[in-house]
DNA sequence: TAATATATTGAACATTGTTCATAATCAACC
DNA sequence: GGTTGATTATGAACAATGTTCAATATATTA
């Protein structure tokens, strides 16, 4: 058989991702298939790899949508200038956004490329945008000058969420008193924004301001 | 065939994990397959069941492992009672393990059991002992009697080192301009232990002490 | 209408984890 | 030593995975 008109090759992408996507909801990466994707398409497993080089560039792409998701809706955040008020809301969105996205949201960080495979540059990009608003939440802490150092805490701070994120959905971090993931991100949020504005205050009694 | 006197149980089991471990070292968890093990040993994959329920739980045998093998690594250090320089000496040993294990330890964080099932009690024991690493070095911070806040902040800590690693071990992170893990981790350290020492400062001048 | 181009297929391949009847060996007993 | 019985390793078999590709059915063009 072959070439039915009912979807081209950009809705044949569309229509596959959304697929991925209601699969992923409910079974997670484990259960994001080649053939399962097919299948809720109405199409065969080939005809996936028409569409897309191979299952790791369908789930990036996937991912990458996610990330785009979460940035409309984490943009929708209006700080105050106050880095640990703003990142508290943005943690309580975050925090929405996953308990509605568990198993979408997962596959960011279950999935890994091979070794000799890296992330396409759209990807990056998408990445840095996203980062983009932890940035700008650090920001009144930073002087002019210093957007490096900026993008590098919002960064850390990224990441160090992830892992809380991940470990505590892994179970392996079992804690004290089963503290959830939300205390235990406001305990990194507040003491590291702490940790940079007071170094920040230190620099500046160290080095005064020339006029 | 059947029944050969070569090995008992008990050596069965620690040779199997000895390959495993030599597999993942070099291979990661990707490669780390019941075959090749099977083959490493000299037996049948079959008989790998016999040892293991499955390659879950040989793969969180191997982890538990690591997680010894660190704890020793890492006990070896010995600080001075300032938890920044005391962090900072933990985290040049860790990263000295890790340089040596990569694919190894990596695997602690890319495995993920089954959402039905949850981590044994004694790994969950052996990740304590090795919390307690990180606990002791951030103890000077707290007055006793909060012992809870600083396990919980180990376990912050302790897990915000992962998601550094994790991502910038998948590339997931490309920073400005390529700050390696181990200065964003020394951000993450000094930064936060600041926040916490500040925080407690906070709380020594709005409720004095009563004497 | 005939020829050409192209999209879709699904069977096929190599790998996975995992199971289990079979068979080989060891231990015990006569 | 021989027979029996329990135990243990086996490897073929199964289902499921990602992926490929010759064959084929349909659109498009001439």
């Amino acid at each position: 058989m072959a070439r039915r008109s009912d979807h081209n090759r950009g809705e044949l992408h569309d229509i596959a991702l959304s697929a991925a996507r209601k699969i992923a909801l409910t079974e997670g990466l484990k259960g994001l298939t080649a053939r399962k994707v097919a299948d809720e398409i109405g199409y065969s497993p080939g005809t996936l790899y028409n569409v897309f080089g191979d299952m790791d560039d369908l789930i990036i792409q996937l991912i990458a949508q996610t990330l785009d998701e979460l940035y409309i809706y984490l943009a929708s955040v209006r700080g105050e200038g106050n880095p640990i008020d703003d990142l508290k809301l943005i943690l309580e969105k975050y925090i929405k956004y996953l308990e509605g996205h568990r198993n979408l949201w997962n596959i960011l960080f279950e999935h890994q490329l091979p070794n000799d495979r890296s992330l396409p540059d759209w990807y990056t990009i998408k990445l840095a945008k996203l980062l983009g608003i932890i940035e700008n939440a650090l920001s009144p802490i930073f002087p002019s000058g210093q957007e490096d150092a900026c993008a590098n805490s919002a960064r850390v701070l990224w990441a160090s969420l992830h892992g809380l994120n991940s470990l505590s959905e892994a179970g392996k971090m079992r804690t004290v008193s089963a503290q959830s993931f939300q205390e235990l991100a406001e305990i990194l949020i507040v003491c590291f924004v702490k940790g940079l504005q007071q170094t920040q205050k230190e620099i500046d009694t160290t080095m005064p301001e020339v006029h």
